[in-house]
DNA sequence: CACCAGGGTACCT
DNA sequence: AGGTACCATGGT
């Protein structure tokens, strides 16, 4: 029996953190020194990458750490999952590039909120518009002496209970809407995110597409990211750009073509090989051979 | 000023 | 079914 603490290590190889918390899959992390602070579960955390492993701090001592270790997937095979990869020399380099990102299990609503916030959006913004949210509907949440203050994400509830107008001083434009609508089919049980738990793929994704906002890419994102369906791929602007140019010859497949070529050809960790090309292409200058209109 | 950003929806053919 | 304007906002 071990006694609570509010330090702990969790043991990893192969583990880079800031690719992991810094390539687009969250967006609440703040590096500070050494580390990241941001907030899961509802408590204040700060990690630090350390020789064998991700070193954490919380403010209430912990006797069960299972929600972090849960969260940070540090016990995920990362060899196993690369060697699952088709091996051409697109998925090579960015492997290369990528080495040691990990996907998260991040909690279900705060991921679906975070990517209604996200369409057509910049990845600092949409992180701007989610620190409006939890600074103005958010609980505080007790961080060390001197630390900046901290704020949970919103539960469905609390933002049910909000406006359209108050979102929208969040400064997520025509965003606010959605965000409220879906709250409250969450809030109100008539989408229940519990159930995806016990769904296959394609159930889970016609189940949370009922949602406003929300479409096959979104969804996709939050299977992917919260629930991990590891064969979940989402196909954002980069993405398409990406499979068009490396895969097709610059074609236009149709979504349903890129769908099919995703599942058979990136294989049983599709997902995974997704956010790999997704944060290979994004981050490396000239890793697209050009800069495609539309 | 035009164009773009981890899209989705409504409304056309 | 497949295309397209539009939806806010901030940055080049």
């Amino acid at each position: 029996m071990t006694r609570a603490s509010t330090e702990t290590l969790f043991p990893a190889e192969n583990y880079d953190l800031e690719k992991t918390l810094d390539c687009g899959q969250a967006f609440r992390w703040l590096r500070s020194g050494d580390g990241w602070r941001g907030v899961v579960n509802g408590e204040w955390v700060e990690l630090r990458s350390v020789p064998g492993g991700i070193a954490a701090r919380t403010v209430l001592p912990q006797r069960d750490w299972r929600w972090l270790a849960d969260y940070l997937q540090a016990d995920a095979n990362i060899q196993n999952i690369v060697d699952s990869f088709p091996r051409d020399n697109v998925m090579a380099r960015a492997v290369e590039h990528c080495r040691g990102l990990r996907l998260l299990k991040q909690d279900a609503w705060e991921c679906l909120a975070s990517f209604i916030l996200s369409s057509t959006k910049q990845i600092p913004q949409i992180k701007q518009g989610i620190a409006n949210i939890c600074t103005a509907f958010g609980a505080a949440v007790p961080s060390p002496p001197g630390a900046a203050l901290a704020w949970s994400f919103p539960a469905p509830a609390v933002l049910a209970a909000s406006t359209e107008r108050a979102l929208r001083e969040c400064r997520i434009g025509f965003r606010a809407p959605y965000l409220l609508a879906s709250a409250r089919a969450v809030a109100s049980g008539e989408v229940s995110l519990e159930e995806v738990n016990s769904m296959t793929l394609p159930e889970a994704r016609k189940h949370l597409v009922r949602l406003p906002g929300v479409g096959p890419k979104i969804a996709d994102c939050v299977l992917l990211f919260a629930y991990g369906f590891q064969q979940a791929f989402p196909v954002d602007v980069w993405v398409l750009r990406a499979l068009r140019m490396l895969y097709f010859a610059k074609k236009r497949p149709k979504p349903a073509r890129i769908r099919l070529f995703a599942n058979t050809y990136f294989g049983p960790f599709a997902g995974y090989a997704q956010q790999y090309l997704f944060h290979y292409v994004r981050t490396v200058k000239g890793a697209l051979p050009e800069r495609p209109r539309k």
